[in-house]
RNA sequence: GGGCAGGUAGCUCAGUUGGUACGAGCGUCCGCCUGAAAAGCGGAAGGUCGGCGGUUCGACCCCGCCCCUGCCCA
């Protein structure tokens, strides 16, 4: 797969991503691709800071608000759609920016990465079976049909344990580790937002009381109308989940507002393991568009480590 | 000035009627992650048990004094 440049702004949450690529896609005739589990979602706009109309400054935002609230976001979904995307920016000699915090859904994008299939029985009936008998019992399982996998996965991990369990009873195996990181199109630029932990956790509060400011709850509360709470992945969200079981009666409002935040920062830390770990991605001080601008000039493609990777 | 309660991991607190701190939650750090990834799972590092002195073979647990915090009485 080729066909054109393809930029990546990644890094954890509240650190400027949006506005980069914003910046970016300006500088560099493109077009913003999200990946972000949760922009996927219509309605949910304040709880995922969504960039507001003006905020795009005209650049065009694609796979933002493709998903009903009540409908479940599935990776493989999202790698078809995002790389159609991505073909349809190259054919119209546009550069994607795809941006987002969502590191799986990145990699699936910007890697080769294959998902095996699904089924809704099978895996209905699984889910069952871990409710009813617990994960070690399926891990058991699982150790039986496909000893590798079992290594790999841990004991407690109830969805994995089923996720494989699944897979196995469809194809026959299945592979528990992520494939190596090996990228999907030719040129590939990967920049990731640096910005240390206690600024990082400074951004986080000031953005979950900003999302508070402007009426999270309100917004939660009429999607709840709408079946948020029935959705298997968007009730999940950050804010949202926390905003659910407040109005559910289960936690006080200044509760919820704090575990947002509290979840929130645990998150932006995987995040940020996450991506630290990728040695493709190539840091630049948050808002720096200069910096970022000169990783354009020698884009980055497959595994390739070079000298400068680090930055100061 | 007197009385009571309390001072144990970065934080909030358990605990030992004297025999190497079983600690827990949160936080921190690290790792895993293939159709729910803003989810899910796991590991590690942290403590001179307020200070000084005494009793004892041995004290974080007993005694004395002191310091600090909170509450109450004057």
């Amino acid at each position: 797969m080729s066909g054109g440049p393809v930029v990546a702004v990644v890094g954890p949450t509240a650190t400027g991503k949006s506005d980069l690529a914003v910046d970016l896609a300006l500088e560099l005739g493109g077009e913003a691709v999200n990946a972000d589990s949760m922009q996927l979602y219509r309605g949910m706009d304040v709880g995922t800071a969504k960039l507001t109309r003006e905020q795009r400054r005209g650049v065009p935002h694609h796979l933002i608000d493709v998903l009903d609230v009540t409908e479940p976001a599935s990776v493989a979904a999202y790698q078809r759609a995002a790389r159609r995307m991505v073909a349809d920016c190259h054919t119209r000699g546009v550069v994607p920016v795809l941006v987002g915090g969502s590191a799986l859904y990145v990699r699936a994008v910007v890697d080769r990465f294959a998902f095996p299939g699904t089924d809704p029985a099978v895996r209905g009936r699984l889910e069952a079976e871990l409710a009813r008998d617990g994960a070690d019992a399926l891990h058991a399982r699982l150790a039986q049909t496909d000893p590798a996998a079992a290594v790999a996965i841990l004991p407690g991990n109830g969805r994995r344990v089923v996720r494989a369990l699944e897979v196995v009873e469809l194809t026959g195996s299945f592979t528990a580790t992520l494939p190596a990181r090996e990228h999907a199109y030719d040129q590939v630029t990967m920049v990731g937002v640096d910005v240390s932990r206690p600024e990082l956790d400074r951004r986080i509060d000031a953005r979950v009381e900003r999302m508070w400011a402007q009426g999270l709850v309100d917004e939660v509360r009429g999607l709840e109308a709408c079946g948020l709470r029935q959705g298997r992945t968007a009730s999940r969200a950050l804010g949202y989940a926390q905003v659910l079981s407040y109005l559910a009666g289960e936690c006080s409002e200044e509760h919820a507002r704090a575990e947002t935040a509290r979840r929130t920062r645990r998150f932006a830390r995987r995040q940020d393991s996450w991506f630290r770990r990728d040695e493709r991605v190539r840091w630049v001080p948050a808002g720096d568009v200069a910096a970022a601008l000169a990783l354009m000039a020698t884009p980055l493609s497959s595994p390739q480590p070079t000298a400068e990777t680090a930055r100061p």
